[in-house]
DNA sequence: CCGGACTCCTGGGTGC
DNA sequence: TGCACCCAGGAGTCCG
């Protein structure tokens, strides 16, 4: 479910939660995610977490001796409850704070995942290749044509690599290619310079807007207060198969590239 | 190196 | 109601 601006929705929600108190346990129900969830996360016990990071879909719970590495996979969430809340079935963690607060994990599907990070967490090795941060100064259209000269895939899947960008799940890839009038299946190599930043632009925007609506709801995804977020309102094309085009009215078609359901106008974009 | 297929899971919706 | 089937917001891993 969660793509960059529901993680970030996440984050903002459990921050006040988490930095400057401390985490009086690691409590694991099932530590059977995708990774199993490793002995190593009794190390925030006791420790204060000096602040939460995101990057790209990973969230950061850093402490002074490492931290917690918390992904959200397909169908993870994080809600704040009180300590004595009765667990529902697929809660699988809780972060129990020195406030009585805490920060629980449900995940019906369990691709989610909890790890430990020794310091750096930059050299952690699901995180050392990552592309740059989509909102920072570092990604821009000359990135993405760059790493593009040579490639013969198709466009969407180039842009959900997190090895090129973070962050660029399903819903926002097809929205940003729209944006950009640019079809989801072009080979990434055969898109011009001037067309890319034009891409790159329309992921920063969707992305930003995305956020400040609180993400995308289209089924289960709830921050960390269990509000929905308002994004859906305002998808462009994703889920809108057969439905009008905002733009000239045609049809929305629905494609599958690289196994994902991809949406886009055929007359819109080439 | 690149690209595509497969994999891990549960649950909701649909059609018969 | 039951059941089979399809689909779902991620992304690491493996294979050609």
């Amino acid at each position: 479910m969660p793509e960059l601006p529901e993680v970030e929705t996440t984050l903002r929600g459990i921050q006040p939660v988490l930095q400057g108190h401390v985490i009086e346990e690691v409590r694991v129900r099932n530590a059977s995610l995708r990774w199993p969830v490793p002995r190593t996360v009794q190390k925030a016990t006791g420790q204060h977490v000096l602040g939460l990071t995101r990057r790209g879909k990973y969230l950061l719970i850093e402490c002074s001796n490492g931290g917690l590495m918390c992904h959200l996979g397909m169908s993870g969430s994080l809600r704040i409850c009180a300590d004595g809340d009765p667990p529902r079935r697929h809660d699988h963690f809780d972060l129990v704070m020195d406030t009585g607060q805490v920060v629980r994990f449900h995940d019906p599907r369990r691709f989610g995942a909890l790890l430990w990070w020794d310091p750096p967490w930059q050299s952690h090795e699901l995180l050392r290749e990552l592309g740059p941060e989509p909102l920072s100064g570092a990604f821009d259209g000359h990135h993405l044509w760059r790493r593009a000269r040579g490639l013969r895939g198709a466009v969407k899947n180039f842009i959900m690599n997190g090895k090129i960008v973070v962050g660029v799940g399903n819903i926002y890839a097809s929205e940003a290619l729209f944006m950009a009038g640019i079809h989801p299946a072009r080979s990434a190599g055969r898109i011009s310079a001037d067309r890319y930043q034009g891409l790159a632009i329309a992921i920063k925007d969707v992305l930003d807007r995305a956020i400040r609506r609180g993400g995308t709801t289209l089924r289960d995804f709830h921050d960390s207060s269990g509000e929905p977020g308002y994004f859906a309102q305002e998808l462009l094309v994703y889920d809108r198969e057969g439905n009008a085009c905002f733009q000239c009215q045609a049809p929305i078609h629905r494609k599958v590239i690289g196994q994902r359901s991809s949406y886009y106008c055929p007359r819109c974009q080439r």
